[in-house]
DNA sequence: ACCTGAACACCGTTCAAGT
DNA sequence: ACCTGAACACCGTTCAAGT
């Protein structure tokens, strides 16, 4: 209720496009390097500077606190998100592409999932892709604020469901992996929910990612069938 | 890949249920005292001892670390999350009132938003939760591993689109809301993508809060429409 | 069995001062 | 115009020591 109206980065004019010192695009290339690297924790204002061999507060000449930095970081993200020309493809076919170019881009830096849904999505990568999910869902026959909807419903479930594939996968990693403890620990957990085990596939914990695939492709075409019932006759 | 095998609070016995000093219930409710008060930022070990009368550390004696604690407070979301039995209502109607449900407790706890998806669902509330919704699927006349698959296309829309509605709630009530500010900087945002703006009903900052609900409505019911569909028939 | 305090190795951000 | 270093107000966690 208090303070300030809301602002970001992509609605104040850049600090010169010029040459001395860092740039922009230096202080994003590295940030992202140590996210790849490190994850989201391992993104220090420190630690950043140290790697642009600079003092740790010159990164604030060029943005405003850290979560400016993050939105930077954030459309490079989007940036790397597929969707083909609807005209081409078809609607269909280009809601497909791009839900799996979005879960993959997600799995391919993790720290995405922390930022996705969270920050405001104004940058140019970000503009570029709604824009054209908006012309991809007016393609299909939306129409008015439906054409949004669509799109929001879409993207929810790409998000949703990749974030907890994230979050297990990177729990994975730091800890050893093995089917049989894991079977156990769910035969613990439920103890007392019979119907948690009833008809569910144990042999699942042996290739983890590939159910998951199934299950976001199951899930993707669900949520692609409902929206087409939605659509005028 | 280094070091120990995964683990969970669910997973090991709680220190001692009985008499002296602290106690985990204790422990929790001051716990989702200060989350509901300050934000997921807002719960620190020293602040939570603070308001318990105890050194910051004393904690570490109930909890292993800071995502244990997490793990506890977390279940207690689960915890207040609604799940009609589906003998009763029809599985539709149970899975609109669990969708809806879990949205309101989002909204009520918005730091749940950053624990949501990211940590292990092993606690008895959320036992509860997926089994009853396992159930629920069941009945509706899945099989096999669809039962999962439906299940968790279910959840990850709800997390999807609750979660950027939270994070636009939580912004806007950090800064001053202006419908015609916020309209300006849409149209900055968009000078370069025009189809972000054709058939956009500009009226809809007026009154946020009421077109999130129509959006989660549109969604789920295309959710629920397209689980529909894969019925074996 | 339970709690403490000091200590360690970190954070983001501000700001006066330098070039 | 751009960068620095010191300082402030924090973190989570460990651990020897206390009762």
């Amino acid at each position: 209720m208090t303070g300030k109206q809301f602002t970001s980065v992509w609605l104040r004019e850049p600090r010169k496009a010029t040459s001395p010192g860092l740039s922009r695009e230096e202080i994003v290339r590295a940030s992202i390097e140590l996210l790849d690297a490190e994850g989201l924790a391992g993104l220090s204002m420190r630690k950043l500077g140290a790697k642009l061999g600079a003092g740790a507060t010159s990164i604030y000449w060029y943005v405003a606190h850290k979560d400016e930095l993050l939105e930077l970081v954030y459309d490079e993200v989007w940036g790397e998100m597929r969707l083909p020309e609807p005209e081409d493809v078809g609607w269909r076919d280009a809601a497909s592409t791009l839900a799996y170019s979005m879960r993959q881009v997600m799995l391919r830096h993790p720290w995405s999932a922390d930022l996705l849904g969270r920050l405001p999505a104004l940058g140019p990568n970000a503009m570029r892709v709604a824009s054209g999910m908006r012309r991809m869902f007016r393609m299909a026959g939306f129409e008015g604020m439906d054409v949004d909807y669509a799109g929001s419903t879409l993207t929810a479930y790409v998000y949703g469901k990749t974030l907890p594939e994230i979050a297990w996968n990177t729990s994975m990693s730091a800890h050893e992996y093995d089917p049989d403890e894991m079977r156990n620990m769910v035969v613990t957990a439920a103890r007392d929910y019979p119907d948690m085990l009833e008809g569910l596939d144990m042999s699942a914990y042996d290739d983890v990612s590939a159910i998951q695939a199934v299950a976001f492709d199951f899930g993707l075409v669900s949520v692609l069938d409902g929206l087409e019932r939605r659509l005028p006759a």
